[in-house]
Order: structure tokens, then sequence, then C-alpha cells
DNA sequence: GAGTGGTCTAGACCACGGA
DNA sequence: CCGTGGTCTAGACCACTCT
């Protein structure tokens, strides 16, 4: 049994994506949906609130709900992407080497990022992504050993976000990230195929869980031609 | 006037800027934020979700709301940012040169993402951006002349936004935006300082306006050194 | 003026966390 | 168990668009 407004949600997407609803066309009204789930105004009104922050619909005040165009396909608002998705959505078998696994005392910056103290310890993996024979992405993570007390090359080399979730019952809550472009470095050359690349589009993130503790550092370091990121991005009224 | 929740929103966003309440810390409970507002339940959820969907609080069931550390400069969640705004938070005096204003009937290219057909015209604008007196970005429009009968140099030179909102009362509503990034053109290198550069960072850009019509299409072409792009993803449960 | 979405209320029940 | 946030209701008034 899932929620009256979810399921509402679900329904109206359906209807856009299989086109039984037309872009640039008007939504029922609040009031005539109100009717026909059999619900109140504020249910509806979530739902329709869910479906104009995924961008299916613009709702202006005085005139109605209007169904935007999304046929191209779009994926979902920018989010956390795990390289194993990636990977499904490519239609490639990817594959994952893990160059190092190592518990260490952070250095500085990482110290700085993840506001830990010198006695704390972080798990250091670096790992290669292959995809199509080629090596096009360097992940580096850097996680807080208080909220992960052992980590295997084994999980690291099938997801480490899978075993968070599914072993450890970690809640993975959001990010913040910061992409920018650098000159690839000793390490970046050595292990991706960079032959005639000159830069780097390097991913920071900053993973936090469940209840706002910062746990995890991550670079994702991308060959610039293979790199792609996708935002939807809604005016702040 | 302003909105309750909106209030309620921003006192306690300044607040937490203040340092009044502590990261780590929790809210009031919603009961209590009820009473201490004099307002209803449902209002100061409103109130709540806004804080949670701008970084500010983590909301957990059955425990309450944990106040998040915003210490280092965040900007807001990613939006549509326009040189001018960019150029202030960067404390430098930018230029704008343009370098192309015409009328002309869409490539194909452009008829596919503005969805256009053969008949319609679009305006073509090329502008430099330059920061610190370095050539740093190269800003392509393409805006739909159905929307905009009428621009001159002088308005490309100031900011075509304020021109779009303010003299013809266009409201623009969202953007969709694409990152890559790609090898610099044969334009690229003519127009921006480019010296010992090889790659360059494009954000495209579909503008849509208030009633979910598409407007205007952008490449914004960066220095890859220049460049930065700041994200904050919740997790879509 | 009729109809739309935006805000606000006062109340109810539920699912979950922690003591 | 109590207190938390999550969902849902039925009703009210307002601001806006369109004709």
């Amino acid at each position: 049994m899932t929620n009256k407004y979810l399921t509402i949600y679900n329904t109206i997407v359906e209807q856009i994506k299989s086109g039984e609803i037309l872009p640039q066309t008007l939504l029922p009204s609040e009031n005539e949906l109100t009717e026909h789930f059999q619900t109140s105004r504020e249910t509806i009104r979530k739902a329709l609130n869910l479906l104009s922050q995924n961008g299916y619909i613009q709702k202006v005040r005085g005139k109605g709900s209007i169904v935007i165009d999304v046929s191209k396909f779009d994926f979902p608002v920018s989010g956390l992407v795990s390289f194993k998705e990636l990977g499904q959505k490519m239609g490639r078998k990817p594959r994952t080497i893990v160059n190092e696994l190592e518990l260490m005392k952070p250095d500085g910056y990482i110290r700085q990022q993840l506001q830990l103290s010198g006695k704390d310890q972080v798990w250091k993996v670096v790992r290669t992504r292959e995809i199509g024979g080629e090596k096009i992405i360097l992940d580096k993570d850097f996680l807080n050993k208080k909220f992960v007390p052992e980590l295997t090359e084994e999980i690291c080399a099938d997801s480490i976000y899978e075993y968070l979730e599914e072993d450890l019952n970690l809640t993975i809550s959001f990010a913040k990230k910061e992409i920018v472009v650098e000159e690839p470095t000793d390490e970046d050359r050595a292990l991706l195929d960079l032959d005639g690349f000159h830069n780097i589009v390097v991913i920071k993130n900053l993973v936090y869980l469940d209840d706002a503790s910062l746990f995890q550092y991550t670079e994702s370091r991308h060959r610039p031609d293979k790199f792609r990121f996708v935002d939807f991005a809604r005016r702040t009224n």
C-alpha cells in the first residue's frame, strides 16, 4: 500500500509518457482531479507539485497545469548516479579495476573536506572504470572509517554503495557536487587511457548520510570526451 | 505582505547562517514551531520542506530536523545564473563584446532543438565575455523571433534577460542544461583567449517560458580553467 | 464574474525512533 | 511508551487569468 499522492503522481506520469495526455495541453483542474481521484485537494496538489519538480508540468496561476514535452530522452533530474547504473544505461559491459585499497590517516585536504580530526582514519579506494575496453573514469573515494569498519577488494570491485546500503544499512541521503576541469595528473595518465587528451573533468562529491553526517569524499575523474552531465533547473521564485 | 511560510523559512535561514542554530543540532519540533510562530503545522511543514530542499536541514522521521553545515561558501542550488550576476559574484568588472547579431533561418540543429518549422526565424547572438581583461566565455544564443520581435546591439551588450523580463514581460521559468567538454572550434579560438588550452566546456541550455513554451537555445562556451559548477543533489526517494 | 492555482487552518491517523 | 515527522482531510480565503 503506497501513498495516495504517489500513486496519483505515477498515474499521471504514465499518462504523459504514453501520450494519453499531450504536451502543451492543460491537465484537468485541481478540483476536477480531486473528484476524479476521490481525494482532497491538498493531496492532488502534492502530486502536482511532484510532477512540476520533476519537469512534467508547469503550473500557472489562474490558468492551469501545462504538460511539458518530455519526448527527448530525459534522465531524471540530476542525482547520484552510480557507475553501475551508468554502464547499464550506456548498454556497455563496464569493468572495475581496484588499484588501491588502504586504511590511512587523512591528509590535510581530505581532513578538511570530511571535517575530521587528526586521529580519525579513512579508507582510501582508487578504482579504474573501463567501458568498451577503454579506461575512462578514475574514482578516488575516501570513506570515514567510523561508518565503514571493514572494506574488501571484492566489495570495491562490485559496488561500494550496494554494500553500504544492503549490508551496513547506511542510507545515502544527498551529495554536494562540484564540477571542474583540470590538467591530468601523473596518476591520471598512468591509470587511464588518455592519449591525446589534455584535460580531465573532475566531479567532487561530498556524500552525506541519512542523519546528515558527512561520511565520504569522492573524486570522479572523467576523460572529457565521455563526460556528460544533465541537469534540470527550475527557477527559484 | 509576503507569505507566512516564506517569512518563517527566511527567519530560520538567518538563524542558521548567523550560527544561532548550530550544525548537527535539532531544530525545534514541528509542533513547537507551530506554537512559536502561531500558525498551523502544515505551514511550518512548508517552510521546513523548503529548508530541506535548499540544503539547510535534513528531516528524519521519528527524530527531528537536523541542521546541516552550510559554512563553506555555497551558492544557492544550481540555477540559471546570468553572466552579469556571475561577474558581480567574482568581484570583477565584466565586459561584453557583441560579435554577431542577426535574424536568420535556423539550421537543422537549431530547428530541432527549438522544435521550429522551416519558416520560423531566430535571432542569432554571439557574444564574448571578458573578465579581468581575458576573453573567457563565448555565448551563442538563438532566440525564437515569435517571442522577441526586436533586438539591438545595445540590449545584447547589456543584458538580454533584463530586456526580456522588464521590457517584454516574458518570464523565464526553467531550463534544461547539459554540460559537455569539446575541442575548441576555429570560432572559439578566434574569439577567446585560448592559448594553451585544448578543451572547452560547453553548457547547452534550453530555456522555457512561463507557459512552458520553448523559446531559446544557448551555448555557453567556457575556458576550462575558469569553469566551475556547483550542484546540490538530494536523493529522490 | 467564473474558474484557476496559492496559501492557510485545525484536526486526524499513521510510521518510526528512542528511552 | 511518547514524541517525532509523514500523510490526508474538508473547508476557507486570496491572487490571478480569461472572456
